[in-house]
DNA sequence: TAGGCCATCTGGTCCT
DNA sequence: AGGACCAGATGGCCTA
């Protein structure tokens, strides 16, 4: 079992708290570290070749290639997604001010401070609004629409669908 | 060592 | 049909 053992050959990556996470663990079935779809798919056919035995003609469901390659393509998708979800909460934690770059914030504290900071420039605008009679620069609308890096409006497209979807 | 946090897998549901 | 999204389960890493 590949299971904790490819510490040294696996993908890292940086989490949201500054700690190095290795990927692929689970179940003992799959380890994106170690293998692509490919290879995984490979090793699944030696290990039911293996089973059978004397040349005996066992004939493998074709379905059953196709979904696990279908289930493994989902894998990936789904590692992805949420490696655009951590992403976004690491740009969100740089966001916050107060916050040193360093600090190792949890993602529920990412979204408490985010709140929290939220309704502070919430009352900073309502303020201002009281002492200053021209309109604040400022000004949102929904759906918000991300402008800037490409790399963010990379990650933003489908949220940007999404937002235009439902508003 | 327990608890918190995280990445990943998985199956279900919804949407395009 | 296929992809996106979601929530539950699982196990690894880290810290008090």
């Amino acid at each position: 079992m590949s299971t904790g053992s490819a510490a040294s050959d696996g993908e890292d990556f940086e989490t949201l708290d500054g700690r190095r996470q290795r990927t692929g663990r689970k179940f003992g079935c799959y380890d994106p570290a170690r293998f692509t779809d490919e290879e995984l798919e490979e090793e699944e056919e030696e290990e039911e070749d293996g089973g059978m035995k004397q040349g005996r003609k066992v004939s493998k469901p074709a379905h059953k290639d196709a979904r696990q390659s279908q289930r493994n393509a989902a894998n990936a998708r789904e590692r992805a997604r949420m490696r655009v979800l951590s992403k976004a909460f690491t740009r969100l934690k740089t966001t916050l001010p107060w916050v040193p770059a360093d600090t190792k914030l949890s993602k529920l504290d990412t979204l408490r401070l985010a709140s929290s900071y939220i309704t502070y420039l919430r009352q900073l605008l309502q303020d201002d609004r009281f002492e200053n009679s021209f309109a604040h620069p400022v000004s949102l609308t929904w759906p918000f629409m991300m402008t800037g890096r490409s790399e963010d409006t990379q990650d933003m497209s489908s949220s940007v669908r999404l937002c235009g979807a439902t508003a």
